[in-house]
DNA sequence: AAACTTAACTTGTATATACAAGTTAAGTTT
DNA sequence: AAACTTAACTTGTATATACAAGTTAAGTTT
């Protein structure tokens, strides 16, 4: 599956963005003359401007330009759906995932609710804690439909789902729900994790679809306050 | 200004799913029957169904057509803009704003830093109490450059910042950079707030842009951890 | 000097056309 | 019955054209 053109040149204006060639405050060259340079027709041009703008890249002004955005402040993970290891991977830190538990089991009412399954379905259960620099932070506690993923192994877990599902499986992993909550400890809470006297646990609650709109995922990642830090880029609906 | 024809296009069809006249999986009509429908061209209604999409409505699937999504769980506020004035009176709750202070100062280190302006800018600085269900739950802290709002009263601040900067001023705003954290309460957060005791206070940090670009506002709001929550919808970026 | 006009740019919207690529169900072959 | 083929649908990408509407700077009028 090759990129399609808009990508392409997505791609190339975001890394030069990213790499400081286009500087904050600069304007891009014009939607005509980056048709010229990409020898592709306006309208193409004007996908791949399309997504810089809604990725924080740009701001387009009618009669004006694009406007090079200042990137540095979101650095990452500009909300999204990014797994535990890309983000790690990115950041350059020390991280390790230990898996706790990994069962197979029957849904009960919680995950039945949760993820719109059938009565007898079955669903994998995974606890991990994520360590960075030593430190306990992340407790995750997925969920995932054994009807979608039929096998899930500690290997697998301690790399990355997201890489299984996609690599080996060719799921595609497209949207997800977020919640973020500030929660009270629980007993686990507080026996897998370093909460080195925190009274507050900070909760983000996800489901996850696939590109065909099927739930199949419940995540809790629950994170130590001190080191959670959630990082947005909005546009304003009109 | 009159709206676009994709926009209106959108607004009946997210209408339409709001008032679960179309419910979750069903199908949207395809791109075709739209067009027809609407008397519009297909790039016309792609426009509008690529709107939906992003805002999570519907999940499109190539061969297969648009899917409705389940909104029901995201209730609000879908991350986006949005001020509390809006959100208050979307969730019908009995909400009260008090201004605590509004004052207009010489910028200093800090506000030169968050604001990026000039050594002599000045800047509006207002503290509000946001009170719901008689609970002062919400410290609300803004820093707008007076260039670009060179008066504001306290009854403005009493209202809507947002719906005078809007309908007074004719500014648009556009979009905004937001970090969730989660701090210790200073001094003032525990004289202004009713804190329970709770040893932590979930601070969302935004700097808010106008639709040329402009950096116009700082603001802190600083939420009271057990009445905090924040809902995103995100597509994995691939 | 100040106010206005205009021309040349910019992006935004709407349309039409063509073909690629994924889905589905009916029909055909094995 | 199972496997394959095909036709008719679906959405995705790319192009070209036309005009609307905002910005800017040079030129013109007052």
């Amino acid at each position: 599956m090759t990129k399609s053109k808009f990508r392409l040149i997505y791609d190339e204006l975001a890394q030069e963005i990213q790499k400081g060639k286009r500087k904050a405050n600069d304007l891009l060259p014009s939607e005509n003359e980056l048709a010229e340079k990409y020898q592709a027709s306006r309208e193409t041009i004007r996908k791949a401007l399309k997504l810089l703008s809604e990725h924080g890249y740009i701001q387009k002004v009618q009669g004006k330009g694009s406007i090079v955005l200042d990137i540095s402040k979101i650095d990452f993970p500009i909300s999204g759906l990014v797994s535990f290891k890309e983000l790690a991977d990115k950041m350059g830190k020390r991280a390790r995932t230990t898996v706790v538990s990994i069962e197979r089991q029957r849904v009960n009412e919680f995950l039945k609710e949760h993820l719109q399954t059938q009565e007898s379905e079955e669903v994998w259960s995974v606890a991990r804690v994520r360590e960075i620099d030593q430190e306990k932070i992340i407790l995750d506690k997925d969920f995932l439909r054994a009807e979608i993923v039929p096998s899930l192994t500690k290997e697998v877990c301690e790399q990355s789902i997201y890489a299984y599902l996609e690599k080996e499986l060719g799921l595609v992993v497209s949207f997800a729900k977020k919640e973020i909550t500030v929660e009270e400890p629980t007993e686990e809470d507080l026996k897998l994790l370093d909460l080195e006297g925190y009274s507050t646990i900070v909760v983000v609650k996800s489901h996850v679809y696939l590109d065909d709109a099927r739930l199949f995922q419940y995540t809790e990642s629950r994170h130590r306050p001190d080191k959670f830090r959630f990082v947005d880029f909005a546009r304003r609906v009109r």
